[in-house]
DNA sequence: GCCAACGTTGGC
DNA sequence: GCCAACGTTGGC
């Protein structure tokens, strides 16, 4: 689960410890916090829009079909007005913190890594702030926070742009 | 600030 | 139902 830290980072939910997550306007994403999600699962806190970004805590999801209160609230930035009380478009889950991890795992850690091959939140032009992740790549990533960051990769050679070739 | 990717909106 | 315009996400 992504959520920009200066909005809503690691440190704000190890000081609240369970959090609703609200805010989420995006239907896949709704639909996996919805259909998908059950109590206890666990959940990797993903800091994004961040320097750098990564994954940054655990959390577990503590409560289902929570009614996102935002969606209703004309004063918020994520005020629904085509959503009706009595049948709520927006719901979500309450995130509780399992634990902040020792250290960020940073995004070019995570591409750098092969056990994390095919990871989603790894895809070209991926976006959903909700996303599965695999038993395997949760705890790979578990274990990357117990070890010093692994020395970054050395810079690809120019990526796009024309050849300057002879 | 730039921009690729992609979701949503709305005219037709 | 198509699809162009527009808005958002999020890395860089």
């Amino acid at each position: 689960m992504k959520s920009e830290p200066d909005a809503f980072g690691i440190d704000d939910l190890v000081r609240v410890k369970v959090e609703p997550w609200t805010g989420v306007r995006n239907y896949q994403a709704r639909n996996f916090m919805r259909d998908q999600m059950r109590v206890g699962d666990r959940v990797l806190f993903y800091h994004s829009n961040a320097t750098p970004p990564g994954v940054a805590g655990l959390a577990r999801v503590a409560r289902t079909g929570v009614v996102d209160a935002t969606q209703f609230d004309p004063a918020s930035p994520y005020y629904d007005p085509a959503s009706r009380p009595d049948e709520p478009r927006w719901i979500c889950v309450d995130v509780e913190l399992e634990r902040k991890l020792p250290r960020l795992v940073a995004l070019d850690e995570l591409r750098a890594s092969p056990a994390l091959a095919g990871m989603l939140v790894l895809a070209r032009g991926q976006r959903l702030s909700v996303q599965p992740v695999e038993a395997a790549h949760y705890k790979a990533i578990v274990a990357m926070a117990g070890r010093a960051p692994v020395a970054a990769a050395p810079a690809p050679a120019a990526k796009r742009g024309r050849s300057s070739a002879r």
